[in-house]
DNA sequence: GCCAACGTTGGC
DNA sequence: GCCAACGTTGGC
């Protein structure tokens, strides 16, 4: 049972050219306890991800990743030099988790917000909720394949 | 740069 | 446990 969601990078800290290259990376510094526990609970290896560029014009949908490995704490927390540094981070309590994702496809063509908030079938995305911030989010099965097919693929270019 | 929406903190 | 103050997110 694959499960879908979507997670939200700043491509100035990093795009997902930068996944492209480095070919997986570990999704460190959440801190907020949602998109925690959907990572520590809820993320299951092989699970679908829609890259999503946020604070960029225009916002958009850029590639397709994979989880490559489930929940376990993320470091940073506990690294004084650190800017995700929290003191009420332990070995015994590391607070805050992360998974690692691994690039699986770029996008032929992006799909930005306003596509995305502009298609009917896209309507109950959380990404186009009012107010709706979660860096990471779930997302329907029906919804991700209308974003593939908004980008000119379906779901048989990934597999 | 603005600001709406929302989460967190901490005094009480 | 309430809630005011404050910080952050992120589109615009």
């Amino acid at each position: 049972m694959v499960n879908y969601w979507l997670m939200k990078s700043e491509p100035h800290v990093y795009p997902y050219e930068q996944l492209v290259e480095d070919g997986s990376t570990h999704w460190d510094g959440v801190r907020n306890y949602q998109a925690r526990n959907m990572m520590r609970d809820d993320m299951k290896k092989g699970d679908l991800v829609l890259f999503y560029h946020s604070n960029t014009k225009p916002p958009h949908i850029a590639g397709i990743a994979r989880v490559s490995r489930e929940g376990y704490p993320d470091h940073t927390a506990q690294d004084p030099n650190s800017k995700y540094f929290d003191e009420k981070a332990s070995p015994e309590n590391p607070r805050w988790m992360m998974v690692d994702i691994e690039a699986v496809l770029q996008l032929p063509k992006i799909v930005s917000l306003e596509e995305v908030r502009n298609n009917p079938a896209c309507e109950n995305m959380l990404l186009v909720r009012k107010g709706q911030r979660l860096s990471v989010q779930p997302v329907e099965e029906s919804d991700f394949n209308t974003v593939l097919s908004m980008a000119g693929i379906t779901i048989s270019d990934i597999e």
